[in-house]
DNA sequence: AGTAAAAGGTTTTTT
DNA sequence: ACCTTTTACT
């Protein structure tokens, strides 16, 4: 196992007896030399129930002990506890909840859930009513979020980050007292909540237990670790705990979440008599790819100690291509990637990157045309869709009836139920005073319904009462609620049927739980990050390609990349020109994006892009090429003009001709 | 008074 | 596609 691997990570698998920080640069191994520490420490004889192994994504945890599993000969390999921190802290909370004061039944908030919370408790306080402007429920999640991850005061995150709610503080503060009042009588944690609740465990009574429990810690993408996963770092080790924290500053794209590369910096403070091992050599990708990588990260005003190598001089250039608008950059890539197939590049082996989830809309519609099967990842979620998000409140109430907001979603489900029964139901049913007797209050038909409310709470009360009773799996509970769902979908939405098959898709997924509980908790922590509508015929499936955000691209490489919306407003997103730092944070994900490529990179940028996203209207502007590109032009290939084809020629130029002299007019007066 | 339907405006990135 | 606001209906 060690013979694949050159010295720097020999040393850093060998390592022992201080802490160790592995300075890892992208594509130079981190994941296999992560492996390969896993599997030499169980080769020593250690106990894999007693290492932990904290990733950024479950899928990378999995992935990574499947590879440690297949080297090792101790066949308990595969017992190394890995995982998120969030699901880390998911699974020691169920166990040692209760001496932290915990209702060990407490179900997750995801994002979304926090933000409607937090929505509920800015409405019923009356801000942002009587046309006071008051930041959207969005900002003040946001607000909040940062506050706590960051363990910053709420004055200094409003005067760094959100100048324009500094005026009301006051309002903020009693809705954060508020949100959190019923997070607690609602037996919910949010995703704060879980990582700070772990905190609270180690600096407890049960600290020392929690300390007992690993020998080994090792924690991938540090650099992606905000300050209070440090704290729970330090918080799990003991002196003599074997700790090992990869991780690339150059990589630091989370900062938004209150990442902070500081975490890396003060590392050997946190952890005294720390090694530090660098990886320099890169394995993935061709020397002219690398080229660009380190001159993007060159205009940073950050000082980085490395600069990636690698022994694959060859390669060609990368490619610059300048599109006219989005619809030729949508079909210059599907070109492009079919090309790329017959010069023998599976669809597998090719990625498109962006900034944006919706960047790819345009794009997503050419491969459909074109029958190109693709899967996507990151952008908005399927468990994020409203009728899903329905069916989940509706399997909540039944696992926490003291779920306050659940209630509140699938009352407001039956027809002729509006605020103000709203209100009477929430007190009749004691849903406000958060009581777990609100389930069987409802299921013996407490609470009197408008009358066009009747048969849809009959038939909700019925599915409930079948659901609580047990002994019935989560996917026949899915299914029997989906008899409601059927009921009141039409009045809500438009496309009632597409919305029902996507009810069954969650039956079936819900069909791998025994236990509801699990399923929803499974779901919120690790939802299905890919939204794969996967165009062609289904028995074409086997080879796809591969749509992402940079975000979500993170730690995976591809043969081809291409990067498309490569302009000024897009990366570096126009949310992140206010100051450096976001600045920073952008050139970092334009590095990320060019260093997931093997062989081949391309950087798409079309002149034009629409004003409004959802292009109702046909308002362009001009871009500007993406201001960490155009500095090094030089590095890359520019071909004359994109290939056109027969039907694009009738009148598109033309088109654009026009487009162009109404924005010119248009930008005088508007 | 209270609810439903229609219109108008907005949307970075994610555990 | 979704949230908010406005308007129309009962």
């Amino acid at each position: 196992m060690f013979d694949e691997l050159n010295p720097q990570q020999q040393a850093a698998v060998a390592h022992t007896g201080t802490p160790l920080l592995i300075v890892a640069g992208a594509g130079t191994g981190k994941t296999r030399t992560l492996v390969a520490r896993v599997a030499r420490i169980l080769d020593d004889g250690a106990d894999p129930n007693r290492v932990l192994l904290l990733t950024f994504t479950r899928r990378a945890a999995a992935e990574m002990i499947g590879r440690v599993a297949a080297v090792a000969p101790d066949r308990r390999a595969g017992q190394v506890w890995g995982g998120t921190f969030h699901a880390m802290a998911n699974r020691l909370l169920r166990t040692f909840g209760r001496s932290a004061g915990l209702s060990t039944g407490f179900t997750v908030l995801d994002n979304s859930d926090s933000t409607d919370l937090m929505g509920m408790v800015r409405t019923a306080n009356g801000f942002g009513e009587s046309g006071r402007r008051f930041p959207r429920k969005e900002t003040v999640a946001g607000i909040y979020s940062r506050m706590v991850s960051s363990q910053a005061r709420l004055g200094d995150v409003l005067d760094t980050d959100y100048p324009w709610c500094t005026d009301h503080a006051d309002d903020l503060r009693s809705i954060f007292t508020e949100y959190t009042r019923r997070k607690r009588a609602n037996k919910v944690l949010d995703y704060d909540d879980l990582l700070l609740f772990w905190r609270g465990l180690t600096a407890g009574p049960v600290g020392d237990e929690l300390r007992r429990m690993f020998d080994h810690i090792l924690i991938d993408e540090y650099q992606d670790t905000n300050p209070v996963q440090a704290n729970i770092v330090r918080g799990m080790c003991r002196p003599d705990t074997d700790l090992c924290a990869v991780g690339d500053d150059a990589q630091a794209i989370y900062g938004f979440r209150a990442a902070t590369v500081e975490n890396m910096w003060s590392f050997a403070d946190h952890f005294p008599g720390a090694t530090t091992i660098t990886l320099d050599q890169n394995y993935r990708s061709t020397m002219p790819i690398l080229a660009v990588a380190n001159a993007v990260l060159g205009q940073s005003g950050d000082h980085y100690e490395k600069v990636l190598w690698s022994t694959r001089s060859d390669g060609v250039k990368p490619t610059l291509v300048t599109h006219n608008d989005e619809g030729d950059q949508s079909r210059y890539v599907a070109t492009a990637v079919l090309d790329a197939r017959e010069r023998g590049i599976d669809l597998h082996d090719q990625a498109v990157l962006f900034r944006a989830g919706h960047h790819s809309d345009g794009l997503e519609l050419e491969l459909t045309r074109r029958d190109i099967p693709y899967h996507k990842y990151g952008g908005l979620k399927y468990l994020e869709a409203a009728h899903v998000k329905d069916l989940l409140a509706l399997l909540r109430i039944l696992d926490n009836p003291a779920d306050q907001l659940a209630w509140y979603r699938v009352l407001s489900m039956l027809e002729g139920v509006g605020p103000a029964t709203l209100r009477r139901l929430g007190d009749e049913l004691g849903i406000d005073r958060q009581v777990d007797e609100s389930l069987s209050l409802f299921i013996d038909g407490v609470g009197a319904m408008p009358p066009a409310a009747n048969r849809q709470s009959r038939e909700l009360r019925t599915a409930f009462s079948h659901c609580a009773d047990g002994g019935i799996s989560p996917s026949e509970q899915v299914d029997r609620l989906k008899g409601f769902c059927s009921m009141v979908f039409p009045a809500h939405y438009h496309n009632p049927a597409a919305r029902l098959a996507d009810i069954d898709q969650l039956a079936a997924t819900a069909a791998n739980y025994s236990s509801r509980g699990r399923f929803l908790t499974e779901l919120t922590l690790d939802p299905p990050s890919k939204t794969g509508e996967r165009a062609g015929p289904p028995h074409l499936d086997d080879d796809w390609l591969t749509l992402s955000t940079i975000h979500s691209a993170k730690g995976l490489e591809w043969r081809t990349v291409h990067l498309i919306h490569a302009a000024d407003g897009n990366i570096p997103s126009e949310m992140s020109l206010g100051d450096d730092i976001g600045l920073g944070e952008e050139l970092r994900l334009v590095y990320v994006a060019m260093t997931r490529a093997k062989d081949e990179l391309t950087v798409n940028f079309p002149l034009r892009f629409h004003v409004n996203r959802r292009a109702l209207d046909d308002r362009h502007v001009f871009a500007q090429l993406s201001r960490f590109v155009e500095p090094i032009r030089g590095l890359f290939h520019e071909p004359a003009a994109g290939p056109v084809t027969d039907d694009e020629i009738g009148g598109l130029a033309d088109v654009g001709l026009a487009d162009e002299v109404d924005t010119t007019l248009s930008s005088l007066w508007d």
